[in-house]
DNA sequence: CTGAAAGCGCTAACAA
DNA sequence: TTGTTAGCGCTTTCAG
């Protein structure tokens, strides 16, 4: 009930024992008798207690905080993906440090030096930079990679190789045969999962393009005439590329079948409506923080079993049809 | 160079001066010889010291942290009204804990209540909670309303009287006369202040909405047949309200123009393009963030004069036409 | 103008 | 199972 300004000595007193026991019922950092145990936890309810986070912090090394850094925060994508990872860090109990870092000059290597300061361990999502420099960034704080993996790093990943699956699945199933896949950017991990599985699969490539609504535009450009169906990297992309198609005269889905990928708000605004491929965004974000909790209370046993891969799923909308 | 344990006391060596004496060079606490400060600061340099944070919370108070509750993080409007404050808060060296409140139960209080304890001051973007609630959870602390007023709270707003102004004028000198404004919901500071404007300059209220894709497709619903020009809410609206007509059989912008609200990214990919009002958004976070610094720095003298309101601007497509 | 000393609230040995 | 004792790194009186 009280102003917030409750010290863990005032419940000490309160239950009649010592700080440091209390400060033992709080972190269960040792076993208790469960009177004691009780009469605290009792005082600490009555007092409304809340432990100062820096003084944890300076005492005991742990921020009670975790920093995830995006590439652009203003993308609903990883939007989506930060507010699962706040979901499970808050519900944990720990504080979250957002930072992203295309926008301005600070990298992720930079912003994850300055972030690594103050938190506990980081989430880094859909990184690009070279895995040695990353390493260097967080020292010595324990890091799961998101919707990335590498060597020697953690990771939380959708499954890109079923994405692609799952898209042709659609198509092929569909009556689709010239089917096309068109590239997004090549220094992303998940491109180069997707291009090489769109290659197995038998996919006409195209690109890399800018996984934007004007990159989706410029691969409408070049696709061949025979083929009857085309999977984009992303649905901005897709967007852009229907837009140049009708431009053109060609009609979605009569002429050519679309499909996207990611799911985003904008695939059900549109007309025809996007195809799909979704991704589980939030708990992408959820598993990672559940990941780096992990390690951070017991550091990394075998770091490199650490990976975990989520599935994904179609969702089917206006803008496939059988070719005709 | 050093690896981030360098602390005060190192500093204090290299410089042969007192721990104390750095601390005041780094803070600006008090007057200095000219050599000491000199000297304080290339072994700062040297020994690449950078302040505990939590060290710094402990003793003096100051978290070195501000807080910004937004509604809803995956909602690009937002998130880039976060981008523009921790741009101006990082660069005064102050970390930002982001929330957003839609998500999960916790609403805008509660989520400020917490993150009060934590951070030196809060940025409250678009709150609906009564200000009195507000007032009680942020315990002691200064805050500032974004793109909200209220009595005895500093605030900095879009111009939310200019923006449908700026609208009106466009659409007028096209030669519209009868026009439409679509309510968007009734509790947001935002839509009463447009809905006063909208009213005051003839325009034929319909609404309140919800401001979505299918709200703005509902409103397509009750319009007069008699309306040449309808101004939205929000971008999402004029984007739902143009797909709703679109299917009734209207052209737009050639039966009907339509004009949007806030200026996001959707806006550009519709067809027609949306000709949208676009907001200072960045601009909006970081003078929130500069006046919550100043707050901080030397607590509220009269509030009720700290309001600032930032421009808005037209953004002509192809959504506006004469009408026939 | 600068040093010395006392904590801020908590955790972590070390005893008991 | 629990109390005692040191600090963590910094700011801030209070002296000088």
């Amino acid at each position: 009930m009280s102003r917030g300004k409750v010290t863990i000595a005032d419940v000490a007193e309160r239950a009649g024992v010592n700080a440091s026991t209390v400060s033992r019922v709080v972190n269960g950092t040792a076993s208790l008798s469960p009177d004691t145990t009780a009469r605290v936890q009792r005082a600490i309810a009555e007092l409304g207690y809340r432990p100062n986070r820096a003084a944890r912090h300076l005492a005991g090394g742990r921020t009670g905080a975790i920093g995830i850094v995006v590439p652009d925060l203003t993308n609903p994508f990883f939007a989506t993906i930060v507010r699962g990872a706040q979901h499970a860090a808050h519900d944990a109990g720990e504080l979250t440090l957002v930072a992203d870092s295309e926008s301005r000059g600070r990298g992720e290597v930079e912003l994850s030096a300055m972030l690594a300061r103050d938190v506990d361990g980081l989430v880094l999502c859909s990184p690009t930079s070279p895995a040695g420099q990353l390493r260097g960034a967080v020292t010595g704080r324990p890091a799961v990679l998101v919707n990335r993996q590498a060597r020697g790093w953690p990771s939380v990943v959708a499954d890109q190789a079923q994405a692609v699956e799952v898209a042709f699945d659609d198509v092929r199933s569909q009556g689709h045969e010239r089917i096309a896949y068109v590239r997004g950017p090549s220094n992303k991990w998940t491109s180069s999962v997707r291009d090489r599985v769109a290659a197995r699969l038998g996919a006409v490539l195209v690109g890399p393009f800018a996984p934007t609504f004007a990159g989706g535009a410029e691969a409408a450009e070049v696709l061949d005439d025979d083929v009857t169906a085309v999977i984009t990297h992303n649905d901005l992309m897709a967007v852009g590329l229907i837009d140049a198609l009708l431009r053109k005269g060609r009609r979605v889905p009569r002429d050519l079948s679309v499909l996207g990928c990611d799911d985003i708000e904008i695939a059900a605004l549109t007309r025809p409506r996007l195809t799909s491929v979704a991704m589980p965004l939030e708990e992408l974000g959820a598993t990672a923080v559940g990941l780096l909790l992990d390690l951070i209370a017991r550091p990394a046993p075998d770091v490199d079993s650490l990976h975990r891969t989520l599935p994904v799923w179609l969702v089917a909308r206006d803008s496939t049809a059988r070719p005709k």
